[in-house]
RNA sequence: GCGAGAGUGGCGGAACUGGCAGACGCGCGAGACUUAGGAUCUCGUGGGAAACCGUGGGGGUUCAAGUCCCUCCUCUCGCACCA
């Protein structure tokens, strides 16, 4: 046996033994408990990254400990395969994006398998494929049978010389990615799914996920964005035919004795009736027209300086009965609340910057508590809620608090008929067209005679042709594909033409969780049973970037699913890691930009030069590992040279999982070095316990007798197995956990070192105990040295479904324990006592310890203070 | 501006309910074994000559503070004209 740990040739065949005895396949089984543990899908990019490596080395170790603890682990893993990248490849290099999403997946199964990770690959999911997307279809219709999926025109990003439409992330700067032509805004006839239907629900389910982080919860609440205020109409001063008042919505109802004007958006349709035969009219087009054509993002900045134009028009503030015009202004958004305002510029910042800049009154209508606001002397709007005074000018409300006059004003605008309380969500519906190939087809006909008319089911799959242009100008690829256009419509059969649009491809990871439970269900997309018993994911672990979108649109179709009858399961995700981002330190030469590690030498005089100009390279921060920064390590070489194990190792032992972790060659190396480590440990002790390998479980060693020694390595193998088990259970704390397996390593070998040449019967077994115990807690990290360690030692693989090890609480506690002796806090001395020692006897101890009499110098303590196990203290 | 998180040796990071600050690893130093080692093993390693000082700064509570309270600073991330 070689005692150097030889891991090309160890890992490839564990990796073959658990593919061929199907170590990890599971299937739903009532007498076990469940637990499914699920990591992110990849996008089949074409390599996995060191962000993957730490993403399924964290969920691996879960998987692996929990099936040690005895439940019916789910651990599966698929592709999220249709996206844009696949079409660029068609376009930029003529592969066509089928066949390179499929040659990318098999290029990274092969190195997720060389990784060791537990997956059952019978379940592997791929979004690309019929089998799959059909399901995004069935779920479709089933949505629009229940007018959760529906059509509206909407806006999206236009490239006119390429004259097609771009995905957010094509438009950089508000120009094409391509031609760099400025992009404008174009209204399309688009699919929406209703999620805002369940935007109250989404909101009050994330009280229940206590397993999620904080942040999270955070960004989803904000995103959901609910407002509680009241909706208001204000009649028109003369009214224009049917229109009488314009309603706006107000969470500040308390205020509205100070709206001194209306503003609309831009885009409000009642724009041109109110400026009809006008002086205003042409004013307020052209205004209009310029701000519509600005990109979206330029509009929106929060720095955007506030513009507007006054329409000719006015309406009535129905609480002070003035007249108050009506003006248009940059700021207020169409899609949000009535696409109008009430402003009350002397407490509402944005109001008061454009009333200030085109001098419309400001009124003061909520007083601070020192009463030192002077309504003609504000230099900035007062917004103050919780601290704020009380209401002044407000006719009967004056006086009132702000709560209260909320309450009031409400209660009194409901009376009146004025509108009514209403509940406002920041939160739109889902925009789901996409016009683009790589996707899922839309199962919607068109049709002259019967209009719009689903797919039938039996229909299903709408296929994506094969023979299809990439040229990444003009419309749709789809929509240059005749024999996929021309269709007969399914109700009346005349000559009808298909949608061309297709799925955002985040409908496909909204649901892959619930497929896995059945991936090969062909009469449903999920068969409840198994969805009933698998469901919900237990732990989901990916990254942070996900916070929002994925995981908001992952729990509608949840809910959306289970009223569908498909699952029970009001949540996906009981618990969530979101793991941190792999860094690692950047270099830069003055002239070449970034600089790759190969394109550096060293210099011991004054460090890194450039490799082309000699100039001296300047490190840069530790960045997240990208392409562009060039600081980027690839786990494939990695895991050539020093395995896979010692990659997992290291990304779990750097940095708790939830931290940035930052890349270290060195640390890496350390990570080897420990494996190398248990390795040699266990080759020296092979021939010793292999004997006897039968006597196997803790119980044979005698807990009573042997010697001190072997009673010591026995407390530190127990107290070992007991953080290690704490520190998985308590938020993975993996690092710490391995931390510890270190330290049993460390004390396996100074053990060794000190034992005598006789046979003690006892330290072979106490031995025998910690080295199988060492391999079982190393197992979920470094799973392939575990399972041939353990077979080295005369065990039958596989580890996988090995118990994990127990400790004895009564073998963890010591026997002696060291006391720290403090002076007025202090750390004089330390004493060692028996673990049972009274409080009475600890501190007589202490008392007659030598260094404490030099501390004391004959004073007499006027306090002692004793922490039980912990620490005495001095007081004098 | 709002929200979340973080600041500890030369570096990555430990420290459960307040109770020995710096576990473990890297790096560094010394020694051993070696023809040699950048392999391996052993020992040492916060600063300071010492008294002492040390967990972003300042204040407080306490016998005792990285941990609790007040205050300030810095950094990271997310959202950001949402009425």
């Amino acid at each position: 046996m070689k005692r150097q740990y030889d891991h090309r040739a160890v890992e490839p065949r564990w990796q073959a033994y658990w593919e061929q005895q199907h170590t990890f396949r599971v299937t739903e089984d009532l007498s076990k408990t469940k637990y499914y543990c699920l990591e992110m899908f990849p996008y089949p990019s074409g390599r996995i990254h060191m962000g993957h490596v730490r993403n399924y080395a964290i969920g691996d170790v879960v998987a692996r400990y929990k099936r040690m603890r005895g439940f019916n682990v789910l651990h599966p893993m698929g592709w999220d395969a249709f996206g844009l990248p696949a079409e660029n490849a068609a376009i930029e290099h003529g592969v066509h994006p089928g066949l390179w999403t499929d040659e990318n997946i098999r290029y990274m199964r092969g190195q997720l398998r060389q990784m060791g990770l537990s997956y059952d690959w019978s379940r592997e999911v791929t979004t690309s494929e019929p089998e799959y997307y059909r399901w995004n279809q069935w779920i479709f219709l089933k949505m629009y049978e229940r007018g959760l999926a529906y059509r509206k025109r909407s806006a999206v990003n236009w490239c006119p010389s390429c004259e097609t439409v771009l995905a957010n992330e094509q438009v950089e700067e508000g120009h094409c990615w391509r031609c760099d032509s400025v992009v404008i805004q174009k209204e399309l006839d688009q699919w929406f799914f209703k999620i805002t239907d369940y935007a109250e629900e989404l909101l009050k389910g994330l009280d229940g996920l206590t397993g999620w982080p904080e942040r999270v919860l955070a960004m989803q609440r904000n995103w959901i964005g609910k407002s509680e205020g009241v909706e208001v109409d204000f009649p028109l001063a003369e009214p224009l035919g049917d229109l009488k008042a314009i309603r706006v919505f107000t969470t500040r109802q308390d205020t509205i004795f100070g709206a001194t004007f209306m503003s609309l958006a831009p885009e409000s349709p009642l724009l041109e009736g109110l400026i009809q035969n006008r002086p205003q009219a042409a004013v307020v087009r052209e205004f209009v027209t310029r701000v519509s054509r600005q990109d979206k993002a330029v509009r929106t900045a929060a720095d955007r300086e506030k513009e507007g134009v006054f329409t000719g028009a006015y309406a009535i503030n129905p609480f002070t009965k003035l007249r108050i015009p009506i003006w248009v202004a940059n700021f207020v958004l169409y899609e949000y609340g009535t696409g109008a305002i009430m402003a009350v510029p002397a407490h509402d910042q944005r109001d008061f910057e454009f009333a200030r800049r085109y001098g419309i009154p400001i009124r003061l209508v909520i007083q601070n508590p020192t009463g030192s606001l002077v309504e003609e002397r504000l230099d900035a709007a007062y917004e103050e809620q919780k601290s704020a005074g009380a209401l002044v000018n407000s006719g009967q409300f004056s006086g009132l608090s702000v709560p209260k006059a909320k309450e009031q004003i409400a209660e009194f605008v409901e009376a009146q008929g004025l509108g009514q309380r209403t509940v406002m969500y920041r939160l739109r519906d889902w925009g789901v067209s996409r016009q683009r190939y790589w996707g899922t087809p839309i199962p919607i006909i068109y049709c002259d005679a019967c209009g719009l008319v689903p797919v039938p089911e039996g229909d299903l799959p709408v296929r994506l042709p094969k023979d299809v242009p990439f040229t990444g100008r003009g419309a749709s690829p789809l929509a240059q594909v005749r024999e996929f256009v021309s269709v007969r419509c399914p109700t009346c059969a005349s000559p009808a033409k298909r949608e061309t649009d297709t799925m955002d491809t985040f409908v496909d990871s909204s649901w892959y969780f619930l497929r896995y439970c059945s991936p090969k269900a062909d009469q449903l997309p999920i068969e409840p049973a198994a969805a009933g018993y698998w469901m919900a994911v237990d732990q989901y672990i990916g990254g942070i970037e996900h916070a929002v979108l994925h995981l908001l649109y992952a729990r509608f179709f949840t809910k959306a699913l289970r009223d569908l009858g498909l699952t029970t399961a009001d949540e996906p995700f009981r618990s969530l890691l979101t793991q941190g981002m792999v860094c690692k330190e950047t270099y830069r030469c003055p002239t070449h930009g970034w600089l790759f590690p190969d394109d550096m030498v060293w210099s011991d005089k004054d460090g890194w030069h450039c490799a082309q100009c000699q100039s001296q390279a300047e490190k840069g921060r530790v960045e997240k590992m990208s392409k562009s920064k060039k600081n980027i390590v690839d786990p494939e070489h990695l895991i050539v040279t020093l395995g896979a194990d010692t990659a997992r190792l290291f990304s779990l032992f750097a940095a708790p999982p939830d931290k940035d972790l930052e890349w270290s060659d060195s640390g890496v190396e350390g990570c080897s070095r420990f494996l190398n480590r248990v390795w040699r440990l266990m080759i020296d002790l092979q021939p010793l316990l292999r004997q006897g390998a039968h006597t196997t479980s803790s119980e044979d060693v005698s807990s009573s007798g042997g010697t001190s020694r072997s009673q010591e390595l026995r407390r530190l193998t127990h107290r070992t197995t007991k953080k290690v088990t704490t520190d998985i259970e308590r938020e993975f704390q993996f690092n710490t956990a391995i931390a510890a397996l270190m330290e049993f390593v460390n004390g396996l070998y100074k053990f060794v070192a000190e034992r005598g040449p006789d046979d003690q019967p006892a330290e072979t077994q106490a031995l025998r105990e910690a080295a199988q115990t060492l391999i079982l807690l190393l197992g979920p990290f470094a799973p392939h040295l575990a399972e041939e360690l353990w077979e080295m030692l005369g065990q039958k693989p596989s580890i996988a479904n090995v118990p994990w090890p127990q400790y004895d609480p009564a073998l963890v506690a010591s026997e002696r324990l060291t006391i720290p002796i403090q002076v007025n806090g202090k750390l004089r001395s330390k004493i060692e006592v028996p673990a049972d020692s009274s409080e009475e006897q600890v501190i007589t101890l202490a008392r007659q310890d030598a260094k404490l009499s030099e501390w004391l110098q004959g004073k007499s303590p006027r306090r002692v203070i004793y922490v039980e196990k912990k620490l005495v203290n001095f007081v004098v």
